[in-house]
DNA sequence: GGGACGATCGAT
DNA sequence: TCGATCGTCCCC
């Protein structure tokens, strides 16, 4: 398996290299969730469109536990058009739209066939970054790190639609590869983000991202 | 057919 | 902190 160990050397630090090739295996996803959520964080996530390619490395991820976990839209094993990519393959995308405007990305995970996924929160851009901005319709000076942060604004910058519902993420156009953390970097985990109306559940520390980064989402205290 | 509800965002 | 905004879901 692959993942944050500091000082790997990174896609981005020499030569780039998002080449589908390599790729993610099915038998990353297919591990407990949390530790799938947690090891995303580092990796890149690339979409292949048509337009041109755009990568970016996860700061941040969530991890959304199935029937129990109330913040889920799997909870009580709800099943509807919208949530049955969950109930699916492992390593397939789950890609829903919020508040009729937002597209948000996760990946199908843990143990078939409970309906598990992890959320990907924010990105570092990492290629295709004038794409991002075209696609964000960003003013000039935008800052690079503000392209992707949060899910909703990733997903519009990196071409993210529910026309990927489901996808195998080992086939492409959209896939992730392995990628890691940089020396001084650390993982920390946090509640997640806007779920408060899931009780207990909203305590769960099930939010892990890079404490610090500049491209890491929500309020100022759950950044650092 | 209709109403309530968002795993958000951006302006204030 | 607040409102926009509209697809999805569920009830009538």
């Amino acid at each position: 398996m692959t993942l944050s160990s500091p000082g790997r050397s990174l896609p981005d630090a020499g030569h780039p290299d998002f080449s589908r090739d390599l790729c993610l295996p099915h038998s990353f996803y297919e591990r407990p969730t949390l530790d799938v959520t947690r090891d995303l964080v580092g990796a890149y996530l690339v979409h292949e469109a048509e337009e041109g390619m755009t990568a970016g490395r996860i700061v941040e991820a969530e991890g959304y536990m199935g029937p129990e976990d109330l913040g889920a839209h799997s909870r009580g094993g709800k099943m509807t058009e919208r949530t049955r990519a969950m109930y699916g393959p492992r390593g397939h995308a789950y890609v829903f739209l919020i508040y009729g405007a937002h597209w948000c990305f996760n990946a199908v995970t843990g143990r078939f066939p409970l309906p598990q996924a992890v959320l990907v929160r924010a990105l570092e851009p990492a290629a295709g970054q004038s794409l991002m901005s075209e696609r964000v319709a960003a003013r000039p000076g935008t800052a690079e790190m503000k392209l992707c942060q949060g899910p909703g604004k990733l997903c519009r910058a990196m071409g993210i639609t529910g026309a990927l519902y489901g996808l195998d993420l080992t086939v492409g156009p959209l896939y992730l590869v392995p990628g890691g953390l940089r020396p001084g970097e650390r993982i920390a985990e946090s509640p997640r983000i806007n779920i408060d109306y899931a009780k207990e559940w909203a305590a769960k520390p099930w939010r892990y991202y890079i404490p610090g980064h500049p491209a890491v989402s929500g309020p100022a205290a759950l950044r650092k």
